[in-house]
RNA sequence: CGGGAUGUAGCGCAGUUUGGUAGCGCACCGUGUUCGGGUCGCGGGGGUCGCAAGUUCGAAUCUUGUCAUCCCGACCA
């Protein structure tokens, strides 16, 4: 390609309205340009590299034994109210109408529609185990889109789902798309970890998400994922997922009778530890939710967090948020109390279902809340001042130095992007929407199935993230617009630019995706514009041509030497 | 959904306080100059100042509304 003739526009500056490097650096150095908020175009380069990312995908699908094909971008609303999901996807699914007035909707994700092909073309077992994935464009109308192609509306995805006939059936599928996950994120030259996550709004059993860790200590930092791993036993989960071993705190408070103390205008568990001067592990917090409209008073020991994801499927729910203080007011009323925030207590509550963390069964002589306002009850036992709750379950948000439930390790913390995820679907939408086969014995099944994504516009924002200098991005070489950039120094040196013409007829006569900057502009314009676009290699054709040398610069690592064009040439090929 | 900020040429910004015919840098076009890390000069094109209504002799500037964008938050009791 020549330069001079590529569409692309390099920016002098960054966007002011980018906050992530790999959005600054893709909009500036002209890879991309949005359109709305949360849509971009790709631009020519971009697309090269999106189309490297997608064959390497294609190639490892198919060599798992997957089969591409392609399902519409708008699907009927009757799919979705068969599966159930019309009712409980909310805002995210963009629903539209047709001019007759039917419910469509852009695909967030393509469940509903391959069980509907499934069902009409799946019959037998004998058509089983069965792999099928498309990529192409989804749209999810996120709350707050982000940090550019990281959390876009519009996103380039790979799904991928699997149809068996049993449960050891899907396993083996389940741990195919993991290897060969493995082998393309590696090949993208991204270095993702495999985690244990939540299975969210697709439903299912078991989860994996790839994440692509990112370093902390970067201001802007675009991982969005806490990651939880044990370096020891190599257990890695999603805070959304992660359990830990219950730490050995104090969980005896201490007080040899029950009493109800004023503790005036102490709201926070901190504040409350404080004035009575005990460890806010002997508190047991009350805390109320709303989880698909229902109210949901959560209980967990004074030094921990809810893990809000953790806590909605305690109840199968699709929706949590905290509960609103007019909400509060409510349910205080209906109990017959008159309690605000941070005097809360189980004991007493009308009409809401009571959960408690596992972390709170062991409290004994503990604080927790009277539903009085400026007082709270001390020297508590269950059983006697409280009703420990029947329904206990780990809601708690894993901390770093936890013990791994593992081996015991500590565990540790880190930021990731999720560039891919994989669902044991089970049976899901398959039962929901009646999709079945005939298995050996005559009878009809359900197919069990999983799913399998990857985020491939995030893979090439996340490489970015991972693989940048101050100069600009430094593509992984499978997956750069072009490998290596000619550029002669001055166009006014006939020498130089006649060197540089047969270096890049030669490269593109081996194939080699090449640029030529065959620009008018100065050197430092050249030079700066092929740091920032981000080609791994590129062969510097300047004075030293007078020796008959040429300067091959390696992107990634800056190293640099002087090297005959045909020598050049020749490392280009062996690469 | 709540809070904050910002909308002026393709990009980055000034001008708004104190109303008086719209500017700078980059990019773009022409021209000369320079030529290994974003040369320098001269000349030029491009903007209904987000949109709408209002106040006024006169609005980028004041008022109201509205839309969009960005950031933060969305309650740990």
């Amino acid at each position: 390609m020549r330069m001079s003739g590529l569409f692309v526009q390099t920016l002098r500056e960054f966007p002011s309205d980018a906050e992530v490097i790999s959005h600054k650096l893709l909009v500036r150095a002209g890879y991309i340009r949005k359109l709305a908020n949360g849509i971009y175009n790709y631009l020519p380069l971009m697309q090269r590299v999106l189309k490297k990312i997608e064959d390497i995908v294609r190639e490892e699908m198919d060599a798992a034994g997957a089969q591409e094909l392609l399902m519409p971008f708008v699907q009927p609303a009757e799919l979705w109210q068969e599966s159930g999901r019309w009712e409980v996807y909310g805002k995210e699914l963009m629903r539209l109408k047709d001019r007759h007035g039917r419910d469509m909707c852009l695909g967030p994700t393509h469940e509903e529609v391959i069980t509907s092909i499934a069902r009409e073309g799946i019959r037998s077992y004998k058509q089983l185990p069965i792999n099928l994935y498309q990529i192409q464009s989804k749209f999810r109308d996120e709350i707050r889109p982000r940090f550019g192609l990281l959390r876009g509306r519009e996103f380039i995805m790979k799904d991928a789902y699997s149809f068996d006939v049993d449960e050891e059936g899907l396993d083996k599928s389940y741990k195919i798309m993991a290897d060969a996950y493995k082998r393309i994120f590696e090949r993208c030259g991204l270095e993702a970890k495999m985690v244990q996550s939540d299975s969210g709004a697709i439903g299912g059993s078991v989860s994996h998400e790839f994440m692509v860790l990112v370093n902390e200590s970067d201001e802007n930092n675009a991982g969005e994922n806490d990651v939880f791993y044990c370096s020891k036993c190599g257990y890695s989960a999603n805070s959304n997922h992660a359990v830990s071993l219950l730490n050995n705190a104090v969980t005896d408070g201490g007080y040899n009778k029950a009493d109800i103390i004023d503790t005036p205008a102490v709201h926070s568990i901190e504040e409350l530890s404080e004035f009575l001067k005990i460890p806010a592990s002997v508190i047991c917090k009350s805390l109320i939710y709303v989880i698909d409209g229902k109210y949901v008073l959560a209980l967990i020991r004074g030094d921990r967090t809810v893990e809000e994801t953790k806590l909605m499927n305690a109840f199968s729910g699709n929706e949590i948020r905290i509960a609103r203080n007019d909400e509060i007011d409510e349910i205080m009323q209906a109990s017959g109390f008159n309690a605000a925030i941070g005097f809360i207590g189980p004991k007493g509550l009308k009409n809401i279902e009571i959960i408690a963390d596992e972390t709170v069964k062991d409290l004994k002589n503990f604080v927790i809340g009277c539903n009085q306002t400026d007082k709270h009850l001390v020297g508590a036992n269950w059983g006697i001042d409280v009703e420990l709750p029947s329904l206990i379950t780990d809601i708690r948000l894993v901390e770093e130095k936890d013990k791994c439930v593992d081996c015991g390790s500590e565990l540790k913390v880190t930021k990731g992007i999720e560039v891919g995820n994989i669902f044991k679907l089970g049976t899901k939408y398959s039962k929901a929407m009646n999709a079945t086969f005939t298995d050996k014995d005559g009878q009809e099944k359900p197919f069990i199935m999983g799913c399998y994504g990857i985020g491939i516009s995030r893979t090439a924002a996340a490489a970015v993230e991972r693989h940048h200098d101050e100069h600009g991005i430094i593509w992984p070489l499978s997956i750069a617009p072009y490998r290596v950039i000619v550029v002669p120094v001055s166009d006014q040196d006939e020498v130089q630019m006649k060197t540089a013409e047969e270096i890049y007829k030669k490269l593109l006569a081996h194939k080699i995706e090449v640029i030529i900057d065959d620009r008018s502009e100065r050197a430092g314009v050249k030079l700066k514009d092929a740091d920032l676009i981000g080609i791994p290699y590129r062969i510097t054709v300047g004075k030293t041509i007078k020796e008959g040398l040429v300067e091959f610069k390696n992107r990634a690592t800056g190293e640099t030497t002087n090297i005959t064009p045909d020598e050049a040439i020749e490392k280009i090929l062996a690469l």
